[in-house]
DNA sequence: ATAAACTTTCAAAATATTTTGAAAGTTTAA
DNA sequence: TTAAACTTTCAAAATATTTTGAAAGTTTAT
């Protein structure tokens, strides 16, 4: 296989990843593409190499920055803006990890607990099925949480090798 | 706050997490209000609770019964058909890790497999960017995989045991 | 102050996903 | 068989999301 074709793979490979995880296909595709790439992009090269407006190309440009997954870059005596991308993946995947949390993970487990003091009658069966479901899935919820947490604070190594001494 | 704004309130959560992760709305809502469920219920049951039509009740149903999320019960002398969900919190997370990491981490590995394998010139930036951007990419894929592995076979307890021993 | 270079906005258009509901299909009891 | 009870299908409609591109906004050099 050619570069060429490689690198259009995995732009698409990581596009559609991105659309199962909720993260929209054409901001997981420019992130692919500055992660290929050596130097960084102006907008409009970015434009031109995935065939979007250029509307689209500031939007996803400026959710990206949002992330903390790519940067702008002034360069001296230029007027347009560079982009790109943290190559670090260690970094990218904590990164990943703490935009969702804090987005999805935290406004969930808010409302579990106020779900958790709900009180009733212990003799009804739905009252029953109610405590126990939402209150183990706050406990699972929190454990996420805990490792997230732990994880978003730690490096690569220590990580996984953490992980794997246990899971041998 | 009463039970029944609280089951209403986390069938409203539940969906909207559900739908931040790739999972439709309505799939996430028929599981939780079948999560809250002490019995099973019928379609109609379904359909008049959340309010969703014939159709997506049935698909939707079905589709959760494909994720092993819930299941048929057939009552002697009835033709109707009863739905139940899985109620433990563990393997609802287990089956649900299994079953993303085969419809989608899966396939990623595949091609980041195949993008390992090419060849180019080392002096080239393209080629040293792309190569280690794979590179990288291929190992955590593989790390998570390894751990989402482990996860599937893994008891509850084990489990985050072994994780809080080591990141206390 | 002007104008060129560049960025941002946002309403409308395009696309994609989800839902509906009526019709077709299936199963069961008699 | 038949017909009632129930389930499944799927094309069309509704909804939601994403993208476009022209216009408005901003910055900078002169």
């Amino acid at each position: 296989m050619e570069l060429a074709e490689g690198k259009a793979k995995f732009i698409e490979a990581w596009g559609k990843l991105g659309s199962e995880w909720g993260i929209n296909r054409t901001m997981a595709q420019v992130h692919a593409l500055l992660l290929l790439s050596p130097e960084a992009l102006t907008t409009e090269e970015i434009m031109d190499d995935l065939k979007i407006s250029r509307g689209n190309a500031n939007m996803t440009l400026r959710d990206l920055i949002n992330w903390g997954l790519i940067e702008k870059q002034h360069r001296a005596g230029e007027r347009k803006e560079y982009f790109f991308a943290e190559k670090d993946v260690w970094t990218i995947a904590r990164q990943v990890a703490q935009e969702r949390k804090r987005r999805e993970l935290d406004p969930v487990l808010k409302v579990l607990n106020e779900l958790s003091t709900i009180k009733g009658d212990e003799k009804d069966a739905h009252y029953k099925t109610f405590k126990k479901s939402v209150g183990d899935i706050n406990k699972l919820a929190k454990n996420v949480d805990r490792t997230l947490t732990t994880m978003v604070k730690a490096e690569e190594n220590w990580f996984w090798g953490s992980i794997f001494k246990i899971f041998k």
